[in-house]
DNA sequence: GTCTATAATTTGATAGAC
DNA sequence: GTCTATCAAATTATAGAC
């Protein structure tokens, strides 16, 4: 893993418990070996920091979902797929996800690191638009946002409660 | 107005756009006229505003809802009361819930926060779960969770994407 | 209740050496 | 790529006068 990405994951670990306000270049710094200066190397302002961030994490997000339409050829459910992603995020990292901390204070955020979180929603909404579309459903763009605001919604109170067996009836 | 309430009503503003960390004494300070200095008389700590705030958002929900009963008694529908309170405070104010962007960075808060935004949640389930009982749910626990859910998750992704569409279609 | 003054710390960022 | 050194600004908080 390069300085960059070590970089990157320790931001995203602080950011996905606090937000963007709670990580310093100082902070990050210290957790990979180097100065604080030296992240300015990598990252020319703390705005750029974030919005790569966010970037770097719809992409993932979206390379682990693969296509609605390749989950289906294998026989399941997208709309599941989808959802255990979601509850993996959860249990396994137990954090929120990054971009409905940053969607929440998205009216402070730098435009730039704004404009990253939009990417992440709108992209994931037609995701599920086009999964609900292969399942049939009447209206998969009603259906994709009441996927995504159930999911973000339990996650959050999932955490503000400390306790994950909301998401879980929630989702079940 | 009190200089209190004043501080109180500054703060809420500020963290219903960016969270906890989008405030300072100064800058509260500024707003209702007085000094950074004179906010502790009213407040010791950041933690102990920031723990009064959420009491009060808590308890003026709560008391703007009423009881699911009586709302029922009106021959009106305690879920869509609800629904619309959660409306109101996005289409009116533009702002996230309080407790919900505060739920969402719970891990960084102080305790004494965290607790009172516990309280929000717990409060608005228990509300819920009454109100949906009322109507005669199978499973009013398994109801709650997802309507709170899907309201703060459609909110946050209609601050998200600046677009309250999102927040109507979901409800609708 | 509010003020001035100030302390102690943290922050994002820059200049320039190696 | 990373360092030292440094800066200007902001932050929470306290002491003590009025």
């Amino acid at each position: 893993m390069t300085k960059k990405e070590a970089l990157l994951k320790a931001a995203e670990h602080k950011v996905r418990l606090g937000g963007y306000d709670n990580f310093s270049f100082r902070e990050l710094a210290n957790e990979v070996g180097i100065k604080s200066a030296s992240v300015h190397y990598h990252f020319a302002t703390k705005a750029d920091l974030g919005a790569e961030l966010a970037h770097q994490y719809t992409d993932s997000f979206l390379a682990a979902l693969g296509e609605p339409a390749d989950i289906q050829a294998e026989g399941k459910d997208p709309i599941e797929v989808y959802t255990q992603l979601f509850r993996g995020s959860l249990v396994t990292d137990d954090k929120m996800c990054l971009c409905g901390l940053l969607g929440a204070q998205s009216e402070s955020l730098p435009e730039k690191v704004r404009i990253e979180v939009k990417r992440f929603f709108n992209e994931n909404l037609a995701w599920l638009k086009a999964a609900h579309a292969a399942n049939g459903e009447k209206n998969p763009s009603h259906a994709a946002i009441i996927t995504i605001s159930l999911l973000e919604g339990a996650m959050m109170i999932s955490k503000a409660l400390n306790d994950h067996s909301h998401f879980e009836l929630a989702t079940q």
